[in-house]
DNA sequence: ACTTAATATGCAAATGTTTGAATTTTAATA
DNA sequence: TATTAAAATTCAAACATTTGCATATTAAGT
């Protein structure tokens, strides 16, 4: 079924009877510059008005080269946390003129990189990309053919790119500290089983954490973020279990906190831990006890995020990406779930 | 900064010396078909394949006016809700070889009508939509356009236009029963102060649930959905003093329940209310007590959108818009926040 | 009247494809 | 050795723009 044909440049210039190029200089507020008539640029302006035109922009992407189009490519878009920073970032873009492509590389290196080549063939003015782990030759090609990427929460070691993220070994220190100053004497951490840096930094921080303290050093790595959701609860218990003096647990993102407390709710655990989690959500606010967290800055993160990036399209001349490795402060949300102890003390 | 050329259709024509219009027969299949010889369709899917040259997809949409691009537009992308369908039409489309659009209209009719014409700019393939109130007219002007286009989640009553929803008032029936079974009394309904036919039915619904129990009815109408997070909790806080009969509360969406919810938490009424809401959330399962829910079955609904999104985009016909009203089934999540009433007995 | 310069506008190429129609090449037939 | 048909390939227009360069018009100065 074919769509209407919508009018173009073309039709305008025919219809009042002057030249194509005329038009489009017009439209372009070039009239000034290019000398064209006070009257002819006004019967223009009001034609396009009347007519409502709108010129074509896949056209206009194909001669000039833009497209006015960013990416935003992240691990799983349903996940509250990219969510939110997806919501986040759209609203920037579109302040400045772009629209936002999201999508899901499931931290899948062969669907990121069919991500990447897919966009690339459309002329996306840049990338936003939360790495899957094999993907760097990628980002290098990108760096390459000079279109501009900006990676965040994880990054390359040794990989001279934008990058936005967090200090998460602080982070991970800051989070023991808390346990330790409300009474929690034996900490346990639950990771997963990635060698990608936000979870390494982590896990570092753990443990130089608990070390500073002389406690036991006792974290769980979870082999597969997705789907086995049934294979890391199982997990899950059987780490509390084996790990009985346990008194607290840090989570290393929102997704394993969710399944943890599940797992603590079916095993009527509850009350039985210090809970600390990565990541934020509107509904650990309300949970019971109320879920203490370790919150990214998500305004300033996607602020920096389309900061960067921007500066990388709009700069006639290269910015070197040496300089652009960019970690954020967290804060620390105080709720119930790391207080009870003290509390009871 | 200048992107490098890209190497096109005609540079492979060159080297290889032979027409640009060979090549692009080649690569669209039509070798056999337009009879060029198997010796040369080789030389070129040869080539191809070592330069690993990609078709510049702008210009394949500027001159075939099809862009494969979707686009998905909801109220707000960070909703978990619209998250999670977002999710799931990014898969389906996917597969389809179509790549989603996504973006957030704040449920506001300037901005969805800037969208909309935005991504007609750019020729989009089609359009899913949750559609603020009044861009009725704009739905009709992509009709009339021949643009295919699906609502979902809330329709205009004598609009035919291709809709996937939920019977809202059955819904609703179906949660007032589930109270009442369970004991209690006075059930409380906490909706949004719009139009729009998904709560609007919501609310018939739960009327006549009350009034076939001859409850009192007792229903708050929070005036703006968006942003006055502190004036709804306020609202929700002087509608449970003001009624201090109702034992249980229904609430019309997910985002209502998270504030409701808070307002429980500060208040110290933990316990005092049976609670069901519209919408699952993940966390609802692990809070405490667990919140039972009325849940849309997201899996079908999305396959359903993209379905008839599908059939519209291929058909060369027409299809009629008349037919395709789609009405699936919410499911009833039982869990402890409606149970407790019962056990207590 | 004749050059000069400023002013106003348009030509045509370029972006990278697709595709109906035309052309060239090859092979078969009379 | 023409003639014809089939096979293989190419031409050129079309999609809707942008933009360097060229041209046409007008006004001013001598």
């Amino acid at each position: 079924m074919k769509k209407k044909k919508r009018t173009s440049i073309k039709d305008i210039a025919e219809k009042l009877k002057v030249s194509v190029t005329t038009v489009s200089f017009v439209l372009n507020g070039k009239a000034k510059e290019r000398r064209i008539s006070e009257e002819v640029t006004q019967k223009i302006l009001d034609y396009v008005e009347k007519i409502n035109y709108k010129p074509n922009q896949l056209a206009q992407s194909l001669r000039t080269g833009n497209s006015n189009l960013l990416v935003f490519m992240v691990e799983d878009i349903s996940n509250p946390f990219f969510a939110k920073l997806a919501r986040i970032v759209e609203d920037k873009a579109y302040q400045k003129g772009y629209k936002v492509l999201f999508c899901s590389n499931d931290n899948d290196d062969k669907k990121s990189r069919e991500l990447i080549e897919l966009f690339v063939e459309r002329q996306v003015d840049g990338f936003i990309i939360n790495p899957s782990a094999g993907i760097e030759k990628d980002i290098v090609s990108l760096i390459n053919q000079n279109i501009p990427v900006v990676i965040f929460d994880r990054y390359f070691p040794g990989l001279d790119v934008s990058y936005v993220g967090i200090d998460n070994e602080s982070a991970s220190i800051s989070g023991v500290d808390h346990l330790a100053e409300n009474g929690y004497k034996s900490i346990g951490f639950i990771t997963i089983g990635t060698t990608q840096t936000q979870m390494q930094g982590r896990l570092e921080g753990y443990k130089k954490g608990i070390k500073k303290y002389g406690m036991p050093e006792k974290f769980l790595e979870i082999p597969f973020y997705s789907s086995y959701e049934a294979k890391g609860k199982s997990l899950i218990k059987d780490f509390l279990i084996d790990n009985p003096h346990i008194d607290s647990l840090l989570f290393a993102t929102n997704y394993l906190t969710r399944i943890g407390l599940e797992v603590i709710k079916e095993n009527d655990l509850q009350g039985r831990f210090g809970l600390l989690t990565f990541d934020d959500n509107e509904l650990f606010k309300i949970s019971t006890p109320a879920i203490s967290a370790i919150c990214q800055p998500m305004e300033e993160m996607s602020a920096t995020v389309m900061d960067l990036l921007l500066k990388r399209i709009n700069y006639s001349e290269p910015v070197p990406y040496t300089t652009s490795h960019i970690e954020l402060d967290t804060t620390l949300e105080v709720r119930e779930s790391t207080l009870f102890k003290k509390a009871s003390f």
